[in-house]
DNA sequence: TGAAATAATGCATATTTTTGCAACATAATT
DNA sequence: AATTATGTTGCAAAAATATGCATTATTTCA
């Protein structure tokens, strides 16, 4: 059945526009093209696709390309991480210096990623303040910051 | 009950080491290291930990938490890109052209991506062979390369 | 400290996703 | 053309995940 080709790149092209949260959703998208087929079709073409579920804001979960996933923040990550100087603790509260006008993008980074050993930032021009969580120690808190920005891996040691 | 911390970091680290599939899996490592929790607490805190759930070629789906998500291949990415110097067809055959050398390594990055509009691909020194599908055209394979790497997209206009 | 408000969790159930199996279609082989 | 192998899909059931509600901490505040 050649239609197979038409709705798998179908599928791809609405995962890509639209934020979808669950299959039943995905279903009547394409109902609405003139391809009917049931959910557990979709299941095996999501699957053949690749497509992930990721984090969102607003739906909770949604579906994504595999192959877009990588790209997003990485030219940001990058940058960011080539503003950063060090990172020291006081009270708890964790200090990152940074070259001048580094700050808000790295902190902007972090408060995307929203780990949750970090509650917040507050970002001056060349200082972040990282407020942990309670009972999270230091060495969570680099960890953390090390998931969002690899390249600080050997900065933080 | 101060253990959601502790648990939450937990996960954190076993999904960081590990490939886990489903909650019940997720829940007997929990149990390994004494953590007794039911699966439905677990539903919560992966979403509050915003964890993905992707594409994995060994088993299915796995748990990926979202601070990793963004790194990956990106370096990778933008060296092949910046290789690429043209795209044309002939046949129904995509012929990727690139700066010497380069070839193998955005080649690579395409078979990895794995996007269902191209079934595979054969790489020299400069020159990749793109082979799609059946039924799937031009723009279908243009758009699936964008996809991979997003830099080409103004170089394949 | 005691009462009220908030948060965390389990249980049971609902929702969502995956999968075994059978039916049908398509392609390959002789 | 008939037979065999492969691939696609629906159906129904199983598996996995999310959630409403009640209960039990934990925190806040007077």
């Amino acid at each position: 059945m050649g239609n197979r080709t038409e709705r798998l790149l179908t599928i791809k092209e609405i995962i890509l526009k639209n934020k979808v949260s669950c299959q039943e959703e995905l279903l009547e998208l394409l109902e609405k093209r003139g391809l009917n087929y049931t959910q557990a079709t979709l299941s095996r073409d999501l699957k053949f696709l690749k497509v992930n579920k990721i984090s969102d804001s607003g739906k909770g979960y949604i579906y994504e390309l595999q192959d877009l996933h990588s790209q997003a923040k990485d030219v940001a990550v990058t940058y960011a991480a080539g503003g950063f100087i060090s990172l020291q603790f006081a009270n708890h509260f964790g200090v990152v210096k940074t070259i001048p006008g580094y700050a808000s993008s790295l902190a902007s980074l972090i408060d995307k990623a929203g780990p949750f050993e970090i509650i917040g930032t507050i970002a001056g021009d060349d200082t972040i303040l990282l407020i942990p969580r309670d009972n999270i120690t230091e060495s969570d808190v680099k960890n953390a910051l090390v998931l969002i920005v690899p390249e600080l891996k050997d900065k933080l040691k």
